[in-house]
DNA sequence: GTGAAAGCGCTAACAA
DNA sequence: TTGTTAGCGCTTTCAC
C-alpha cells in the first residue's frame, strides 16, 4: 500500500512552470507575478497538493514534533499530563509522539534512543520509577536536544523543570489530617530512592514537626515497585496494621499506593475513615464518589502538560544556546472527602 | 537551539572513504570488505553516530509513524487503548502521533490535515462524537492512506474496524438487570446519531423483548454532548424521576453517562440500588471502590488498541492495495458490582 | 519575474 | 570491493 501525493515538481511539469516558480507561488513570495500564483495555487487546490512535511524537515532540519516519555499512558496523571501537552503542541504546529517506559529502564533507554534520533526536536520526560542512571538524557541535552522534565525528575539532571511543591503536597495532606486529630500518621511512599518520594516525605515531617509529634521511623514504610505489585502494598499493610502500635492514619505519596492502600484496608476489613484514615496524592477523576470519598492531594496535570510544552517549544524555538533552566512550581490541590475524618468521630463521639 | 549530528558525510570525509562506502558498511552489506567495515563501524560508534530518520523518511517514502485520534487523550477507555497501540507500535519500529478532537468536528478536520498530509504511514481513529460528515475521512483514504476505525465508527465508513460487540454489551448489562428483577429499565445514551450508541440500544431492547417486557420509548433519553455538559444529564435524570412512573433502574451506553448518573443519582439523593439500579458501560479503574461498587460494561480496551495496531501496520506494510475490509470483534465483559442489585433487596426482603 | 542548480542526509543503480 | 551519480521533495541562492 503506498500513498503517492502530488509534488511541486507535478505542479511544475503540468504548468510547465520551474519547481521553483512553483515553490514561490506556493509560499507567496512577492517576486513573483499575480498572474501566475493565481495559476499554481488554483492548480495545487484543485489537485489536494499538501507539502511533504519529510522534504520541509529534511531541509529545515527540524520536524515540528515532540516526544513525550512517561511512566503509563493509562494512567490518570500521565494522560492528563498529555492531554495538555497535545492541546498547546496542536496550537503550536507541532506533533506529540507519546511513548511509555512501562517502569522498565531498559524500555526508557531503547525509547529515547528511538526517539532522539533527531526525529523529534525536544522532548518532555518524567523518568521511569527505576531510573537512578540519567547518562541517556544527559547525553542527548549534550548534543543538544532541549528537555523539560516533569514531576519524576532527578536532582542531578540539569535541564527546565515543571513541578508542583512536592513538599508543600505532602505538608497539606499531613497536616490536614493532623488538624483531623491523627496521631499516628504511617507514610506510604514509592522507592526511597525517587527524588519526589523524599521531597513529600519531607513535608510530611514538617507538619508532624510543627504539631510536636515525633517521627516513629517504623511508620514510614516504602513500596519500591510504587504498587505495581500489589503484594508490596499488603506486605507494607501487614507490617503496619499486625503491629503493637497501629496507626490511626495513612498518608501515601502517590496515585497507584492510594488506590492500593485503600483497596487493601477493605480486602483487610479495615474500616476507613472509622478505623483508620487515608489521604495520599491521586489524579484520579471521580474519587469522590469512592467508598469513603477520597481525600487527595492533586496535581494541576493539564496544567502542567501545558506549562511543560510551552516551555519545550519556546526553547526548541529559541535561537540562542539556553544557560539557565528554568524551574516552574505549580500549586497543589487539596481536595477533602471523607475518608480522612479519622478521629474526629471518636473524639465528638 | 540547534541539534547538529554527524551525518555518513561526515563519516566518510573522516574517514577517507565515500559516503556510499560508508552507508553499506553500517547497514552491515555484504559486499564489503572486513577492515572497512569495522573502521567504519569503530569510528560511527565512537562518534555516537545515529542515522537521520527524515532523510530516511524521505528516501523511503514513509516516516514509521502512525497518527491516533481520539475524542479525549485524558479518558480511561481512550488511555487503555493508546497504551495498547504503542505497545504494538514501539515493538515494530513505529512511533505514536498522539491527537484529540475534544469534541470539535472542526478540530477533527484540522487534525486529519495535518497528520496525513504524508507525515504518517497509517491512522488509528475514533470518530469525534459529532463527526457525521466522514469526507475528511474518505478522502485520505482514496488517496491511499490505510485508516483504521475502532469503538467509534460510522456504517458509512470502509476500512478496517476494530469493535466490540455492541449490541451484547446493551444486552448483557440489559439482561443482567433484568435478572437482577429490575422492571422498568431506563436507557440513557450520548447522542441517538452514533452509530454504536444505537447498537447498545438494539441490545437493551432485545434483552427487554427476551424477558417479555414492552418499550417503553418514555424511558429512553439521549445526551448529545455525552455527558461532557453535566446539565444535560441532570435533565435526564430530572424527567426520569419527576414522571408519574419512575424507572427502577439505569443502564448507561458510556463511561461519562454512567458516572455522570451516578453522580447525579447522589445529588438528587436517589439510593443506588435500593431505589434504582445502576449498570452501563464504563473502562474506569478501580469503579469497584465507587460507592456502591459499579457494575459495568468493560471493552477491553488495552487489547483492541493491540488489535487495531497490529492490523494497521500489517496494512501499512502490505504491498498489495487492500479489497476487503477486516472487522474485528472483540468480547465484552460484565463486572457485577453492588450497584445493579435492584430489586433483589426488595424481594428478598 | 523566472529558471537552473545545489543541497538537506540518505540509498541504490551503475561503473570501475 | 569501492566510487560516482542520481534522486527522494523541497527551498534557496544565483543567474538571466
Amino acid at each position: 500500500m503506498r500513498f503517492e501525493a502530488a509534488t511541486i515538481k507535478d505542479i511544475a511539469r503540468s504548468l510547465g512552470f520551474s519547481p521553483s516558480t512553483v515553490s514561490r507561488a506556493l509560499r507567496n513570495c512577492n517576486d513573483i507575478s499575480e498572474t501566475t500564483k493565481q495559476l499554481v495555487l488554483d492548480y495545487a487546490n484543485k489537485i489536494n497538493y499538501t507539502p511533504n512535511p519529510i522534504a520541509l524537515s529534511l531541509k529545515a532540519r527540524r520536524s515540528r514534533s515532540i516526544g513525550v516519555i512517561v511512566h503509563e499512558i493509562a494512567d490518570s496523571f500521565f494522560s492528563q499530563i498529555i492531554n495538555g501537552i497535545e492541546c498547546i503542541a496542536r496550537e503550536s504546529g507541532y506533533n506529540v509522539i507519546v511513548a511509555q517506559s512501562l517502569g522498565s529502564y531498559e524500555n526508557e533507554m531503547s525509547i529515547t534512543r528511538m526517539l532522539a534520533s533527531r526525529s523529534i526536536d525536544g522532548c518532555l520526560v518524567s523518568l521511569a520509577p527505576g531510573t537512578t542512571d540519567i547518562s541517556h538524557f544527559t547525553n542527548l541535552q549534550e548534543r543538544g536536544l532541549p528537555i523539560v522534565f516533569f514531576d519524576r525528575t532527578a536532582e542531578a539532571l540539569s535541564g527546565h523543570k515543571v513541578l508542583i511543591d512536592n513538599k508543600l503536597g505532602g505538608f497539606k495532606g499531613t497536616h490536614h489530617l493532623l488538624k483531623n486529630h491523627c496521631r499516628r500518621i504511617a507514610f506510604i511512599g514509592d522507592s526511597p530512592h525517587q527524588y519526589i518520594t523524599g521531597l513529600r516525605l519531607e513535608g510530611y515531617k514538617k507538619a508532624l514537626s510543627e504539631h510536636h509529634f515525633e517521627i516513629d521511623e517504623s511508620l514510614i514504610k516504602y513500596c519500591p515497585y510504587g504498587g505495581s505489585d500489589p503484594y508490596e502494598v499488603e506486605t507494607v499493610m501487614h507490617q503496619l496494621f499486625y503491629a503493637d502500635n497501629k496507626p490511626d492514619a495513612i498518608f501515601t505519596s502517590t496515585d497507584k499506593l492510594t488506590i492500593a492502600s485503600m483497596r487493601c484496608c477493605r480486602d483487610m476489613k479495615i474500616n476507613i475513615p472509622g478505623t483508620v484514615a487515608l489521604a495520599g496524592f491521586s489524579n484520579m477523576d471521580n474519587t469522590d464518589l469512592f467508598c469513603p470519598s477520597l481525600t487527595v492531594i492533586r496535581q494541576p496535570a493539564i496544567q502542567m502538560g501545558k506549562v511543560a510544552a510551552r516551555l519545550l517549544i519556546k526553547t526548541v524555538e529559541s535561537k540562542k544556546p539556553l544557560i539557565e533552566f528554568e524551574r516552574q512550581m505549580l500549586p497543589v490541590e487539596l481536595r477533602i472527602g471523607d475518608s480522612s475524618k479519622g478521629r474526629v468521630h471518636a473524639i465528638t463521639a
